[in-house]
DNA sequence: GTTCCTGCAAAGGTTTTGCACCATA
DNA sequence: TATGGTGCAAAACCTTTGCAGGAAC
């Protein structure tokens, strides 16, 4: 195992820290599962369903009812220390929120279902460029791209 | 009644000409529910559930089976005459994709629920182009911005 | 000790599927 | 008339909720 950490591990790591200190400071108390679950999604970098995060407890860190898998992440999110989202016709995914505001869009085939992830620094421009002209207070955005990826075209 | 359409209305119609040569085209046949769905669809310009196009098909044009409305909306969406817009804990809701190419995004205030469509040339520009640096072939998009409305913050 | 968390089981809501009947081409 | 479309009912699926027991503070 690692001496030698990732820079995505590390990130996962400094999330699960902010999380705990994060729902220290509003009052919820560190029970098992949602230990269980903070760990897990930061090993796993995100990008979960939850039937796919119950089952990485299972077989990795310990088993989890489903029940408070679902009340885990939707704390979490509530929280902002999640993102949810929603893929049409597929359970919702959630992605971490790294305490230092980088995050990335998802490219979606529509052929084979495979989703990946991806950063464009103008596109998050125009985003904020957009939000300001909207008349809300925008708090956060998802961005999915849908087309054919190189092995489907 | 209107003998003065208003653009909203043509730009229906000219969806519903469409989508009926389209389906033709692909060797769909016309059924009473499908053109009874994409009457409905083209008179409230999308942007409805399958309930509440369902609700509406029964108090407007003529009932429509559960089962007809989701097979229709489908179909349709595989043909790329609707997008499917997933909303995290809501049901799928579904845009008319116009032929010109005219399309919205969508802003939803985490509070209320409210959503609204919204346009940006701009992001549109941005989107393009990391649709052109990904990879895949790009054939549509979906934007959600979360926030607050004037009403909520 | 009190309050919150957890897991199980049951319910809830949305969407899909099986099947017999009917309509379109 | 052959094929595809439709409606009903049942199932599948994801997610939430009620409740009794256990854990954290």
């Amino acid at each position: 195992m690692g001496a030698d950490p990732t820079s995505h591990e590390r990130a996962g790591t400094r999330w699960a820290e902010t999380a705990r200190s994060e729902l220290a400071r509003k009052g919820h108390r560190a029970g098992g599962a949602r230990q269980a679950v903070i760990d897990e999604l930061a090993r796993s970098g995100g990008c979960v369903d939850a039937e796919e995060l119950e089952a990485r407890l299972r077989s990795s860190t310990r088993s989890v009812g489903t029940a408070s898998v679902y009340r885990a992440l939707a704390l979490l999110a509530e929280l902002g220390l999640l993102q949810r989202v929603a893929v049409a016709g597929s359970p919702a995914r959630f992605e971490l929120v790294h305490p230092d505001g980088h995050h990335h869009h998802h490219i979606v085939c529509d052929e084979c279902g495979r989703t990946e992830p991806f950063t464009d620094a103008a596109l998050e421009r125009a985003i904020a460029g957009a939000g300001n002209r909207s008349g809300y207070v925008v708090s956060s955005h998802e961005i999915t791209l849908h087309g054919k990826c190189e092995s489907c075209r």
